[in-house]
DNA sequence: TATCTTATTGCAACAGGATGCAATTGCAAT
DNA sequence: ATTGCAATTGCATCCTGTTGCAATAAGATA
């Protein structure tokens, strides 16, 4: 099922600028910056404005469509289906390092089964010190 | 060691502004916005700027002394020593729970094992959805 | 106490993101 | 095709947080 198609779905109305940023999330290969999405989009309709924009990705982001994470002090952008994937993110020399979701699986059930709480741990972001700095 | 302390040994200079910030956040037992910290620093001393809030934070955190955290769209500080706590938050009820140390204690030594990273989990924050709202 | 160095501040401007309102428009019904 | 409803947008403004620069001041030294 299409983005589009779940929008409609759920009663939303299925506007260009609405298409494009979908498009442009769907082409993108990496994470993409409100910023940078507004440029991408202004490249293909003119007069589109940034309420627009993070409306949108608010929206598409409430509707599990798309994920937002804080990195580097900056918000970005990507397809919810791109896979799970988190980030180990180093305080002291800002290096990124992929970290595997079986990791992740042991505190997500531990906070299912002792608190009851189902943690969305999808795209997680860590912080912390890699090897390296450590020494 | 008082954090002016802190703040001397490591070669910062003890300005006004720098100690009143540090005694606002030291006398609260919640969590306090930016906004809230100037407000309380304009009954002390009239022509503070924000900016000076915002740098002496950044210091302050920069330094281990204050923690930062993001909840609620918002930003929080609090003082490093009130201890480690983290917080579940529900995203769709937007209700925040209590989850002991304990539970990332298996994560940590995971990442510190397998990845040879050390995670700062200090008031880490966990997205998901509460017992109420999973029905 | 006076002087000096330079860290720090206030200020203005800026950037990213959010909001209210009137105009516009998507889309269902006819 | 036309109409009507209300979702959505553009626009202006606001809010939170950041940055560069000149003025100010903390603190060391004599």
């Amino acid at each position: 099922m299409s983005c589009s198609t779940t929008l409609k779905n759920k009663g939303y109305r299925l506007t260009p600028q609405r298409r494009l940023i979908l498009d442009i999330i769907h082409e993108a290969d990496v994470h993409l910056t409100a910023e940078a999405i507004l440029g991408q989009l202004e490249d293909r309709i003119s007069g589109v404005n940034k309420s627009t924009v993070y409306r949108t990705l608010e929206l598409l982001e409430g509707l599990g469509l798309v994920v937002k994470s804080d990195i580097c002090g900056g918000r970005v952008y990507h397809h919810a289906e791109e896979g799970h994937h988190h980030h180990l993110v180093c305080k002291s020399c800002g290096r990124q390092f992929h970290c595997d979701e079986a990791v992740l699986e042991p505190l997500k059930e531990s906070l299912r089964e002792k608190l009851g709480f189902e943690a969305d741990l999808n795209h997680h972001i860590i912080r912390g010190l890699c090897a390296a700095c450590q020494s």
